[in-house]
DNA sequence: TCTGGGGTCCTAGGACCC
DNA sequence: TCTGGGGTCCTAGGACCC
């Protein structure tokens, strides 16, 4: 397929990040937090099981961020305001923030949205955009009228690519914006370890480091061959293009088609009796099923995780024999896979994830994007 | 210190078919 | 008796992201 393309001088993405947007939304709506370590996390008892999903930036300072349990929270900073995940509340502020960015021009054309998720987004121009102008100016105006119509602060990067003004947003922080471009990716990024890439984990940077491979600028020279022998054909190039800043620079606002829904549930207490297991994931996936059911799909594909203590994680799925949203043959093929999983031990987590047949039967939404080139 | 909950994409290997 | 090559589907699991 030929796709014609309008070039128009430099290419820019820009991407917009809320700043510890959790956090924020919360004070926003309980302003005598403003300044105060606030971690939300869970259910807001920091004496539960649970871990922190965004802390406050006077939280950070005690060195509390993302992903820590929030009994370690606690220990560090044990005045702290902890409140519950409100996953409505963070929905209707995003939406919010969305729609303030979909509405922006630029270039004397709207200009094109992909949402990332709750609090970030890539922007790019619209088609047959006229002159762009400077694009840290454009990111000054972002930022002002998301403040403006959200009172919600957020930094911007700016790139040639989604991957450099990803990268970028993380320098602009908090409140500012930044520019990475091929002009500045080797003074900027070359001398970084390798996870400091959106795309690499420390798992990744491991297999690197025993490849010789510790700085972006070494991943970016490294043989591609020996990058797609050891680490897989497909991945193995894409971590070469990594390192030299190179993607894509194609926003794409085609709005985001879930795949699956999932649930998952953390006890409190370890289940050690396999019956308490078993209604465990029937009422979960009572609970997804809804949720497909909700979106009209049927589900084609049944996944279990189980989690074990001491820490040991296993998953299971089966394909069904043909779509469903029968609750009792979810349940049952959800049930079923617990016998393909040693019993052995206590579990502290289960979920239930169900894989939804395509919408339109298979290739609807992709032709019809592909109509609009 | 003791580990959420929601997702995505890629890979390897086995089964099966022609 | 020993041995093909290509393709698809399914399953388990790894890695990553927010």
């Amino acid at each position: 397929m030929v796709q014609v393309r309008h070039e128009v001088g430099p290419r820019w993405v820009l991407h917009v990040d809320l700043d510890q947007f959790i956090a924020a939304v919360e004070v926003l709506r309980r302003p005598e937090l403003e300044g105060l370590p606030v971690v939300v996390g869970g259910r807001g008892d920091p004496t539960e099981r649970g871990v922190v999903s965004t802390a406050s930036y006077a939280a950070r300072e005690y060195g509390v961020g993302s992903g820590m349990p929030l009994r370690v929270a606690l220990r560090k900073i044990p005045d702290a305001i902890f409140l519950p995940v409100d996953g409505p509340a963070y929905d209707a502020a995003s939406a919010e923030v969305m729609a303030t960015l979909r509405s922006l021009t630029w270039g004397g054309v709207p200009v094109l949205l992909e949402v990332l998720g709750w609090d970030e987004a890539f922007l790019g121009p619209g088609a047959d955009h006229g002159e762009l102008g400077d694009a840290a100016e454009f990111a000054e105006v972002v930022r002002a009228e998301v403040l403006e119509a959200t009172r919600l602060h957020c930094s911007v990067g700016i790139g040639d690519n989604k991957l450099r003004a990803k990268i970028a947003t993380e320098f602009g922080k908090p409140r500012g914006s930044y520019q990475l471009t091929k002009d500045n990716w080797t003074e900027v990024m070359g001398e970084r370890p390798t996870n400091a890439l959106w795309g690499i984990g420390n798992k990744t940077a491991k297999k690197l480091t025993a490849l010789g491979i510790d700085t972006v600028t070494q991943l970016g020279r490294a043989d591609v061959d020996i990058l797609a022998a050891e680490l897989g054909p497909t991945i193995g190039p894409w971590l070469g293009r990594l390192g030299r800043g190179v993607a894509s620079a194609t926003v794409d606002p085609t709005p985001w088609v879930p795949r699956a829904h999932g649930r998952e549930q953390t006890f409190q207490e370890d289940l050690t009796d396999w019956a308490d297991v078993e209604q465990a994931v029937r009422d979960l996936t009572t609970r997804v099923r809804e949720d497909i059911l909700r979106e009209g799909r049927p589900a084609v594909r049944v996944g279990i995780k189980v989690r074990f203590k001491p820490f040991f994680t296993v998953t299971r799925s089966l394909t069904l024999p043909g779509e469903s949203t029968d609750e009792q043959e979810l349940a049952d093929a959800a049930v079923s896979l617990l016998d393909r999983v040693e019993k052995d031990r206590p579990v502290c987590l289960l979920g239930v994830r169900l894989e939804m047949a395509e919408v339109g039967g298979g290739g609807g939404p992709r032709a019809a994007s592909t109509t609009t080139g």
